[in-house]
DNA sequence: GCAGTATCCAAGCAATTGCTCAGTTTCTCT
DNA sequence: AGAGAAACTGAGCAATTGCTTGGATACTGC
């Protein structure tokens, strides 16, 4: 019941095992990225990477477990540009947008397909702690601008964000423009809490 | 392939029967604000129904059938509010967000369930024709105090005003002053896009 | 080479799923 | 009351699912 995804049951020591891991979790990427949410089973992820199910097995406890690994394998990505952002005041704010636009139109499926999972299951201590910190990041790239902001603020910036560059990559909005017309929200929302000043 | 839901293969003609039918709605209902989605299945929801299964199956010809008809339903709800908003210009907007905070929070984990059942197949022509509706409605509802508003800004404002309203509906984001925190993005965003007139 | 370990395979089980169908009960109308 | 239509029942099938297990194959250090 309380029970947090399982690490793997095994660790891969030698090359080709990381290998193997490495792909099953690719597997279920490619599969999330062209097929509907319902099709990633497990006999599936194992075909598509290229192994049988017993070895899929050996290193996943579960199922979950490989979305869980996945979700943290695009976390990671996100971070490090996130990271890479030089505190540089002015355009803080755009080169975060522009990091989380890449991240998203970098495979834009799959980006979605993760949105709508991440929040049916726990993810375990790691990923959670990935999200502070991108939380963190943000938070403090976006003082020098506007102050320091209350965490409801933030995270409604963070919501209104998350939910545009979303919705242009599942196609809904027109990409063009999505950078500017991302900024000029946050922005707006920004400076209209921060006391207009 | 193109197949659009199927409609109900029976039509029910008697009032027992009329009653049937809202109880499997309204049981596929309760099953996804009490549970995860996975837990959907259609012997639950007769059970839960109180109904048989082969009574399920004679009403809906699947079960996809039946989250369109939840869809539809709740639609239908929205729609009814937002009709009702007098345009008398001013706070329009305010009234188009209180009505759709209303609306999520009568049922905030319905609401959010459904939110990512919408996106996952197509619903069929009705639903389609209420989306557009929609549409129309806020627009013009917004023309008078933000102008006439470009499809993909108003669509803009919608995203951003769903997102944040369905955030607090699961819990992320806190509902004390959502209402104004909703209203003050959108007013900061339509104001910044209409030219900040 | 050889032992020991790491890796991999795939048949197949137990459970669940969406759904059918043959038969029974309840309603409507005269 | 009684016939025909409408509504309901639930055992159970075919397919799919997550996952186990027993054994084959490849790699490592000696």
């Amino acid at each position: 019941m309380s029970a947090v995804a399982p690490q793997p049951r095994k660790l891969p020591k030698q090359r080709r095992a990381v290998e193997t891991c490495a792909a099953i979790v690719e597997a279920a990427a490619r599969i999330l990225e062209t097929q509907d949410p319902d099709a990633l089973n497990t006999n599936r992820i194992a075909e598509r990477a290229g192994v049988s199910i017993g070895t899929l097995y050996q290193y996943f406890p579960d199922k979950q477990a490989i979305l869980v690994a996945l979700i943290r394998r695009e976390r990671q990505a996100l971070l490090a540009e996130l990271r890479a952002i030089q505190d540089n005041g002015e355009d803080a704010l755009k080169q975060m947008v522009a990091a989380s636009v890449r991240h998203q139109f970098a495979r834009p499926k799959l980006a979605s397909a993760l949105e709508h999972i991440e929040v049916s299951f726990p993810l375990g201590e790691e990923a959670d702690d990935m999200a502070r910190e991108i939380a963190s990041i943000s938070s403090g790239l976006l003082a020098r601008r506007f102050g320091q902001l209350n965490s409801t603020d933030l995270l409604t910036a963070v919501i209104i964000g998350r939910s545009l560059v979303n919705a242009a990559g599942e196609g809904v909005l027109p990409e063009e423009g999505l950078l500017e017309r991302v900024t000029m929200a946050l922005e707006a929302y920004l400076y209209a809490v921060s006391g207009g000043a």
